[in-house]
DNA sequence: CACTTGATCTCAATCGTTTTCGCCGATCGT
DNA sequence: ACGATCGGCGAAAACGATTGAGATCAAGTG
């Protein structure tokens, strides 16, 4: 690779004076940058990216802290595409992506200990169970962080508007009628209680009668016992006619149970969703979900962690909620 | 962060006394060893992965190489579960995973000088069109790389036995009496040649005459694309009992479409996919597909990978073949 | 006893950058 | 014309680790 000096060597000037052209000091004349800017593509010229860092220690690679046990952070969509935008934003700015764990080969060292290690200018935490040690030691360390979907003191967050997404399926399936919901959650988080705050807001709103009845306490992301969720519910003899499904993904698991239930979608149970995935407008009937802008909650994301890392003084800690928009499907059926 | 000089100084020795302590060298005692490995422990050092990059040239980070164009990269489910089994063994194995793409900042640099600008110790190549510059640049670069899916001259390649794969679904359908067999094939690229080539390898074993017009060219991961040239290849006169599908996630579009042409799967037509997603067992029918093992061919890649970086002299290039299973879903009906 | 040997440890150079400080010559103000 | 100022540049010290070449000392050898 070619390094400062070999440019220095060829144009018959110091290192020093290479790397202040390069980074656009003003202590060296026009015509010297000129020349120096031009040598330098020429010869293909690249910084020596940990040279740099040992120097400044400043990295420009981000640390992403995703779940990594069951595995499933990647497989599930929402962090899926969530990752693509703040990866693109981040490589916009000159930031790369660097998975960040717990287990590093044979030497043990917590997630916060590989951050230090890898030296990542900051962190995005996603998809996590954010009650653990490790993302404890993180939250409380030294290097800038911006969550997803869950809130910290003093750390900036950034979440869909759960509270305003319940709040526009509640209206819409108010307005088609239904009094009678059932509304099966998702892991105990913060995300599940203010969706379930949201939910009961609108409903009260409405004058809807919120049965608690109708309100058990299942999985995200988890067909299977979402399935068995679906079944139980609507086994009873008082049954809901609408049921929100923890998420998009879980919702087929529903779908399955209704099926097997031999009830049909949306004539004896109308249905909804939550976070506006490919699949549930491939299914059918096409479901009725409140899609998350993830595009804009990764790009969001990663603006503002770099924001955070390049302006420290300006540490404003924020709550940015981001709108996302009801998805009409054909699951929910009109009713008087 | 404690470096090593920290420790020095309080254990009393020469900083190259405790790098070589920690590194295992054997020019020094037991003794100041275990004092200096405990003392290592008591401050909580790691050492900076940049200064030792520096040094040695390695940087114990590894390039993953993703389509991001379409940004359809992570949320292929296939191409999800491949990056979390590589990052998992590669972690086990003590490396680190970083994103390499094209575009880094206000400066262009090609992927390849997004490598060596990163001094990544190899690079791992999926999901991409293989016949791209960048690609290209890549390949013929002397950084490691293990590709998937794709075969280049002297380079190891991992990917999952299609034509195996092809024959093994063949042979089913054959055995439910299916003889008229259609096939939507995916984008032109040599996993789509060799699936073909193993379709009709084993449909002339089995004396199953191919016909041509039954076999048409779509997009793999193409839902909408597999739904039009289903409904079209069904709409014939003359039309097969069994429909192949690029890939299980565009046979939710064949789905679609029969269903749209009033037909029933299995009983009007069978369906079979590839890939065994999630997804495919959960709508109904279930899918009759051949599930490739991801985790598998992810492990081994990275595997591979850092057994090729680790030791250059024995630099076998190989292709690894990762069998998979035939998941014998409800879309095929048995026919006389 | 002088000399080799081996074990243990230190010195110092090095990787490629960044950055402070000082030098030099030229221009400026008076 | 003389000191002050300034623009442009270089020397050198870091950053934290690795590593081969010595240095030191005790033990072994003839």
């Amino acid at each position: 690779m070619v390094s400062l000096k070999d440019i220095s060597v060829r144009c018959g000037v110091s290192v020093a004076t290479v790397s202040k052209a390069l980074n656009g000091h003003k202590d060296v004349s026009a015509a010297t940058r000129e020349k120096l800017l031009k040598a330098a593509k020429e010869m293909g010229y690249f910084p020596n990216s940990q040279a740099r860092a040992l120097k400044t220690n400043r990295t420009h690679n981000l640390g992403v802290m995703f779940l990594d046990e069951a595995g499933s952070g990647l497989t599930h969509e929402f962090f899926a595409k969530l990752l693509n935008s703040f990866k693109t934003k981040a490589e916009s700015l000159g930031y790369d992506i660097t998975f960040i764990s717990r287990s590093m080969g044979k030497n043990k060292m917590s997630t916060y200990e590989h951050c230090k290690y890898r030296n990542v200018d900051g962190v995005i935490i996603a998809c996590t169970d954010f009650t653990s040690q490790d993302v404890y030691e993180v939250v409380n360390g030294d290097i800038p962080i911006v969550t997803i979907d869950h809130i910290f003191d003093c750390r900036t967050a950034v979440m869909s508007n759960n509270e305003k997404g319940m709040q526009k399926l509640i209206e819409y399936v108010a307005s088609m009628g239904h009094t009678q919901i059932g509304y099966i959650q998702g892991n105990k988080s913060s995300v599940a209680d203010k969706r379930l705050a949201g939910f009961c807001k609108a409903c009260i709103n409405r004058g809807i009668n919120v049965n608690n009845d109708w309100i058990v306490s299942g999985d995200y992301h988890n067909p299977d016992k979402t399935y068995e969720l679906t079944k139980k519910l609507l086994s009873q003899e008082d049954r809901p006619t609408c049921l929100f499904m923890p998420d998009d993904y879980s919702a087929i698991g529903g779908y399955n149970a209704i099926k097997d239930l031999g009830m049909s979608i949306p004539e004896d149970i109308s249905v909804v969703g939550y976070d506006g995935i490919a699949y549930s407008q491939l299914i059918s009937p096409r479901l009725t979900t409140y899609a998350q802008d993830t595009a804009k909650i990764g790009e969001i994301a990663a603006a503002q962690l770099i924001e955070l890392i390049e302006n420290p003084q300006t540490t404003f800690t924020e709550v940015i909620t981001v709108e996302g928009t009801l998805v009409q499907g054909s699951s929910v059926a009109k009713i008087n």
